[in-house]
DNA sequence: CTGAAAGCGCTAACAG
DNA sequence: CTGTTAGCGCTTTCAG
């Protein structure tokens, strides 16, 4: 009794799913013609082409991608770093990450940063040495872990702003809310405010960030007075307790905001106060997250593209994988002011 | 000139990071042994597993865990299924599982379905045949996807709703917004509100959804009229337009909705007909989003449990894949009615 | 307690 | 155009 090499005992018929080998053999071909046929790359007669493609789908055959990607096959994963995807900011540029990617082919993992992760894990988050990797640094724990990653990693990230010192890093992108910031201030300076208090979201950087610099930029500009930024997180919780005591000030008239989860709190903070939006107080926030055109008043807001964002970073990783055949980077659009009821003139 | 079969040319220095051969090599013992000590499953020597242990430190060793998994080692990788992240209930039920996954060592892909995509890609999407998935079917998508998922993938999945008919599915869990529902419209009938009017979400099933049911059950229960549901989407627009003609009707005095999103476009329209809340008009919401205790005015909405339902989920799905040593499947809270402004007395 | 051998399913060379 | 031969890095047998 004869038993070829590769053919497992014909009575334990184990429940494996159908390999490579499988298909071949029912095809009568080679295994490596029914790789070429899944491929794509080489040429295959048309005959058998067809013949594998409709043993493929006879024995319901799907290709392994751990298997390909060990044999060395182009890589085809990714995996995607971020901290608290519960922030509107963070969710919105996964989604763009998610999309594009997997569009292109490419399996997508997820990995979440904790606050207190340190350095020494991140390579192990990672499928194998040398994964593909896309993070989400927006702040401080973002920006430590893409830090953290070994040097021979394909990485490329959404950041908070461009690199302090030095030429800008061709694999990051970054929305400019800098001059978001200032367009959303020289805005409220020509409702007739005074000046422009702001709220700022934790920094990922020991520089000061893009919006609180955007903010100083216009009101220097316009020669006013420069408040203190008032230091949030990224909760509502975080903007009513930021300018709760403020509030009680009426020589301050307008508040730009961090994000729309801080003008919430504000506005919340506004209201306990008995100061009327807009007509005592305008608010401005950041992010046109989903609820802010229906908040009460309705709230303006700089929109930024993060799924854009996501998009692009995406498609800064393939190009940095596969330099001949990635399409060009997509374009995402530039910050806008959504004006709605929270802002107006300032009071007489 | 001579080669040794398994050593790449000396000359070619190629930045391959290194394998368990190498750490093998240098700590002077066997491939298997290196492996044994990773594992920690066999018995190794003090001596030899201090050694070991200090080349794969030497070394910056990490295990390939492709490599890992086709060779058989356990499956220590889920890949979650889920649609639209971009709501609060899928977005928060990712992050359970995600956090409990991660926790148990297990890696975690993601890949979002669309609301067009077929079944036939489903199997597809995942990295090998079989590999172990989690389903965020709250949703139509999301259940196609359940359905359409080949027999032999391990699965567990949150669902909206227990199973129409039969026993329950043990790999599945769920919130029980039924008696949510209920008792949300006992506390408005409670308030003196003569019936309570709901905005529903859309279902997942054929059947009628849960949080409708309870809404009945309750309205039922204390002989009120039962209004037929309005159809809403899942956004705030779509609670604004399916109110808006009906605030108009003096009579309404009390809305429940099936999601936050939805009483926050219910709460637009009833400004814009210029009734009051919760003076002349109580809305109650469902989930507890972050945004709902700061609106104005803050939201009455049953708070939902997702992250912990999320991490159910994994529960269950690691003692399906490894019923010997996983920990036991965490509870989840119950539902639970948050009061807060948005709901008061029925007028007079 | 340790080592040697045989694959996991696939792709990348090489042959024909 | 097609088949053959090596591995990818690891875990599982099976022998010592």
């Amino acid at each position: 009794m004869e038993v070829t090499g590769h053919m497992p005992a014909q009575d334990a018929p184990r429940a494996r799913s159908a390999s490579i080998w499988d298909v071949a053999r029912v095809a009568g071909v080679s295994q490596q013609t029914v790789s070429r046929v899944i491929n794509g790359k080489a040429r295959v007669s048309e005959a058998t082409r067809a013949r594998v493609l409709q043993v493929i789908a006879e024995l319901g055959y799907r290709p392994n991608r751990l298997a390909q990607a060990l044999a060395g096959g182009p890589v085809r994963s990714v995996t995607v770093l971020t901290s608290d995807t519960a922030l509107y900011g963070a969710a919105a540029t996964l989604r763009g990450m998610e999309e594009a990617a997997r569009t292109a082919g490419f399996s997508v993992g997820i990995s979440v940063l904790e606050r207190t992760s340190g350095q020494a894990d991140i390579a192990l988050r990672l499928n194998r040495p040398g994964e593909a990797v896309m993070v989400i640094a927006f702040d401080d724990a973002g920006v430590r872990a893409l830090r953290a990653l070994p040097a021979d990693v394909p990485v490329a990230a959404a950041v908070e702003r461009r690199p302090d010192d030095g030429p800008d890093d061709p694999w990051q992108v970054w929305l400019d809310d800098r001059a978001a910031a200032a367009h959303a201030t020289r805005y409220l300076l020509g409702l007739g405010h005074r000046t422009v208090h702001y709220v700022a979201i934790p920094s990922s950087t020991s520089a000061l960030p893009q919006r609180t610099q955007g903010w100083q930029d216009a009101l220097r500009a316009a020669g006013r007075p420069v408040p203190e930024p008032l230091p949030g997180g990224w909760s509502p919780r975080s903007g009513y307790l930021a300018v709760r005591s403020l509030l009680a000030d009426r020589s301050v008239t307008a508040v730009l905001c961090g994000n729309d989860d801080l003008a919430l709190g504000v506005m919340r903070a506004a209201r306990e106060a008995g100061r009327d939006i807009p007509g005592d107080l305008s608010v401005v926030g950041f992010d046109d997250s989903p609820p802010s055109a229906y908040l009460n008043p309705s709230l303006t807001t700089v929109r930024l593209d993060f799924e854009g964002l996501g998009r692009a970073c995406f498609g800064l990783l393939h190009r940095r994988l596969d330099p001949q055949n990635a399409p060009a980077v997509p374009a995402w659009s530039e910050p806008e002011l959504i004006v709605r009821e929270s802002s107006g003139p300032a009071p007489a």
